[in-house]
DNA sequence: ATGACTAGCACGGCTAGA
């Protein structure tokens, strides 16, 4: 089963290039973020006509999450609130749409959109903290339900040195400040892992490129889209790759897709060759 | 570098992204 991420900085302006990337390497699930457009106007027959299933939930000009899908589609929850309704901050915190998830194959797939932060002094950064913290109350109360989870998007936070082309200069800056970081990692916890360090130890692979100053021409990337894998599927993932020729696109998004690939459903017992040899 | 690009909204020049 193949799981991709891709912020494609709306999808109405993408859908061509998205559509395209689908139909040559159909992955089960893609989760879209920045997909700036309201629900009404989303493009779903583009997708269902090459065999996906669409949950949305966007917003007109910003922000909006998707989960595309060639297996079916269960128990979506948007946003925050779905899981805290209770909690006045997620509610707060939801109004933006940058939250959604699904059960596919007894999977959880959970689609995010984290805040940018604009700069250390913004109250978008404050923002942003307080996001994450709310991700780490929604993550425990995730874990009671007993469902594997793959979470997964577009962070904007490089969380070590390795994933920035000029740590030197960037680290300590907005998506690479130890607040943020940290309040990332401790929404992690033990229970999940980057799928993509699990198979790539090296700097020098980015996931996104400043639209300005020529970050694609001359390589000056960050690594901000992430797939997280909780210690259940951390054992049967057997890939993990970002497409970065999608950055060199016309007119491309400034991100390019990751995409995870892992051994589920896992084999049952006497499911191996062997046994049915006998 | 208070810079640069790109998209949305709306049709002029902002906001927002990262």
């Amino acid at each position: 089963m193949r799981i991709a991420t891709w912020n494609v900085n709306s999808v109405r302006t993408r859908l061509e290039q998205v559509t395209a990337w689908l139909a040559a390497q159909q992955p089960e699930v893609l989760c879209l973020q920045e997909t700036k457009v309201s629900d009404e106007l989303f493009p779903q027959a583009a997708f269902e006509a090459l065999g996906y299933q669409c949950a949305i939930s966007g917003q007109k000009a910003y922000n909006g999450v998707a989960i595309l899908s060639r297996l079916p589609i269960e128990a979506v929850q948007i946003g925050f609130d779905a899981l805290l309704p209770d909690d006045a901050e997620s509610c707060r915190l939801s109004e933006q749409k940058r939250v959604i998830s699904a059960r596919i194959e007894g999977l959880r797939v959970l689609d995010l959109y984290v805040p940018n932060g604009s700069s250390l002094t913004s109250e978008k950064y404050t923002y942003k903290l307080a996001w994450l913290s709310c991700l780490q109350r929604y993550l425990a109360v995730q874990e009671q339900q007993g469902e594997p989870l793959v979470m997964l998007g577009d962070f904007n936070i490089a969380l070590e040195a390795r994933d920035i082309h000029d740590p030197e200069r960037l680290n300590g800056g907005i998506m690479a400040s130890d607040a943020e970081r940290s309040a990332l990692r401790q929404a992690l916890g033990d229970r999940l892992s980057d799928g993509f360090r699990m198979f790539e130890a090296d700097s020098g692979h980015w996931s996104w490129w400043d639209y300005r100053s020529g970050a694609w021409d001359t390589g000056r990337g960050w690594r901000i889209d992430h797939i997280y894998l909780d210690d259940v599927l951390q054992e049967l993932a057997t890939g993990c790759v970002i497409h970065k020729d999608q950055r060199g696109n016309l007119q491309p998004s400034d991100h390019a897709p990751v995409v995870v690939s892992i051994a589920w459903p896992p084999a049952e017992e006497g499911d191996d060759e062997e046994a049915d040899l006998g």
